[in-house]
DNA sequence: GCCAAAAGTTAGACAAGGCTAACAATCTGC
DNA sequence: GCAGATTGTTAGCCTTGTCTAACTTTTGGC
């Protein structure tokens, strides 16, 4: 059940020890970091499967700029997860969940960086900086981001 | 030297094989994530002692949302990197470059704070997401930010 | 169709950041 | 000034995310 609340990136925590905001408020924000590596890569993967027609741990090594290994070992907890599938020496899948997951962050990560240049900052560094951002805007903020990126 | 470089496990990063501004950006988010969590103990520490006088573990463990043993072990990896001092069953202290850190850490927060309710975020919405977004924002970025917020 | 290179996997190490359980020190209210 | 509560520490375990070294499988050039 683990990977359906990552959608919810503003979803009420219910374990913070109540009555402490502040508390939550990290508790969310670590939440949110630990599903960050695997929005990275689903994220990925569809755009190499997208753009490549497949998606290679090769790639994905180079792309993420890790290793191999790391690469593997991260893969086989999406697969474990539920957001890809994967076989021996193949390449790698989206599940159905995988994909939902990957067009949220995607959705996500176009209306950051779209938000960011509409502010004015150069297309490099928007991206880099919406990369680590996008992770961390509830569906509130990002509403208002649209709003902004596509105000007239 | 706001920059602290904490955590030098791989002594050297290799800042990212040539080439690819992917896994560049990547490597930074990376990078950026590492630190995160050293810079909210920082701020808090900071914090709780302006406020109380004094940094005890317990209230850090309290707002941190986390237990006693974890706070344990996290002040002694930020005392090794130098960024507090401590004394067995005594309060914690900021060292000379925990305090600037902290101060960096903090206009880094208010700026991304008063962006958001700027934006027109819910003041409680803001804080949440300031505290996720406050550690991905480059210098251009917060400086448009704070450009934002000052505007009239 | 063979064989070397490229890609992928496995094994094993290590640090960070969490936890619980058990113990030690400090503080407080009589 | 002492007993019990509170606070802090230590030990030990787990998962994640990273690496290197060594091995296996697949692929592509000739």
């Amino acid at each position: 059940m683990t990977n359906v609340d990552l959608q919810k990136t503003n979803a009420v925590e219910p374990e913070a020890r109540a009555g402490d905001a502040r508390a939550e408020a990290f508790q969310g924000v670590r939440a949110a970091r630990r599903n960050e590596l695997a929005e990275d890569y689903v994220e990925l993967i569809a755009e190499l499967i997208h753009n490549q027609g497949e998606a290679r741990p090769v790639d994905i090594a180079t792309k993420m700029g890790v290793t191999a290994p790391t690469v593997a070992k991260t893969l086989d907890r999406l697969a474990r997860d539920g957001l890809i599938t994967r076989a021996k020496y193949r390449s790698v899948f989206l599940t159905e969940e995988g994909r939902a997951l990957a067009k949220e962050c995607r959705h996500r990560h176009e209306i950051v960086l779209r938000f960011l240049i509409r502010l004015g900052l150069d297309p490099e560094t928007a991206e880099h900086d919406a990369e680590g951002i996008e992770h961390h805007v509830s569906e509130r903020t990002l509403a208002l981001f649209a709003a902004f990126a596509n105000r007239s």
